[in-house]
DNA sequence: ACGGCCATGTAACTGGTTACATGATTAC
DNA sequence: GTAATCATGTAACCAGTTACATGGCCGT
């Protein structure tokens, strides 16, 4: 019930079809929510057949024909009832901090490697991130924009994501620093 | 079968119930990964059946007995194998998030007191991940406990999960900003 | 000729959530 | 007397994962 409402904030400003929201659930939503393209498919019927979401087939040449949801009335009352009450506690699971926890008894080159592959894809989602930032700057500055700009929520939830990453990027690098002088 | 190598992580340095897994799931764990008890009571009979930990049952008077589990041979074995495969990308779900994605179609009010909810509950488990961290160091520095010590898995993943829970905060801080600012 | 992209889907399985149940002890 | 803590469990349900399938287009 919740990656419906993941769904619902991913389509009320763009509509989209299975397909866009598996690559934007990869690129800035993953920040928040993660849904393999299977989940989004089954969630997209069973919402269109609840009515929350109407669906229009866009058929295309040199390419498979599409289906493009956008939210309706109903799904935007279900979206603002949403917001009105008491969010779950944020749910994390994260394989790399396991196998850290377990570091006396570990494989250390493994976890050494696992390390600096989780930063490398770190700094990929933070220029992810900027880019889009940027997108909805476009040409004013970060004062101008939250004076007048209306992406605000956007513009919040990227932050985040921008601040998590980087957080994970100097985290690693304390990691390996520790790791070589105690594990050389 | 990854809530398995978190089992198996939580209790390879640490005797322990069900009960007080649940705890530390929902204190120092929480970072990283998280169960409801009943999951914890599911897996852990499990993994007694596969043989990779064994249980005794500890009679008490004055409350329920209980049983104990450790990390046998095999669930050791277990957890090298895990730490030597790639970890596999971490996942996130938090509800507060898409409720500030759709901010522009959201109840404000209630949003706003969920940021200040989350920004309490952050700074209690900053707090709760630096009083693990006083333990793990006793009375060396930093530095000596880094030169020596031998915990240094735990002294890692409670570090991330003290910058995170920071950020959190800092994040919050600035999204109330600028809801102060634009919903007045 | 081969891999990557576009675009959707079925089926089987595994893992996570929720509701309910029990019952004594301790602290306010 | 009421709520919190200790301690475990069953059952039903819902959500998430993995494997497999299809098929044309585009670039090298």
């Amino acid at each position: 019930m919740a990656l419906r409402n993941a769904l619902l904030a991913a389509l009320i400003d763009r509509e989209s079809s299975g397909y866009d929201l598996a690559k934007r659930f990869s690129a800035s939503v993953a920040n928040f929510w993660t849904a393999t393209p299977q989940q989004l498919y089954r969630e997209l019927d069973r919402m269109e057949s609840a009515g929350l979401l109407s669906a229009r087939l866009v058929k295309q040449e040199k390419r498979p024909d599409k289906r493009l949801f956008s939210v309706t009335e109903l799904g935007r009352a279900a979206l603002k009832t949403f917001t009105a009450q008491d969010p779950k506690p944020t749910t994390v699971r994260d394989e790399l901090l396991i196998q850290v926890e377990a570091l006396a008894h570990a494989d250390v080159p493994s976890v050494r490697a696992a390390i600096r592959t989780r930063m490398r894809l770190s700094a990929q989602r933070v220029e992810a991130y900027q880019r889009q930032l940027a997108e909805i700057l476009g040409t004013r500055t970060h004062e101008e924009f939250l004076a007048t700009g209306n992406r605000i929520g956007p513009y919040l939830t990227l932050q985040r994501g921008i601040s998590f990453e980087r957080e994970n990027i100097s985290w690693g690098e304390l990691a390996l620093d520790i790791l070589a002088r105690r594990f050389p």
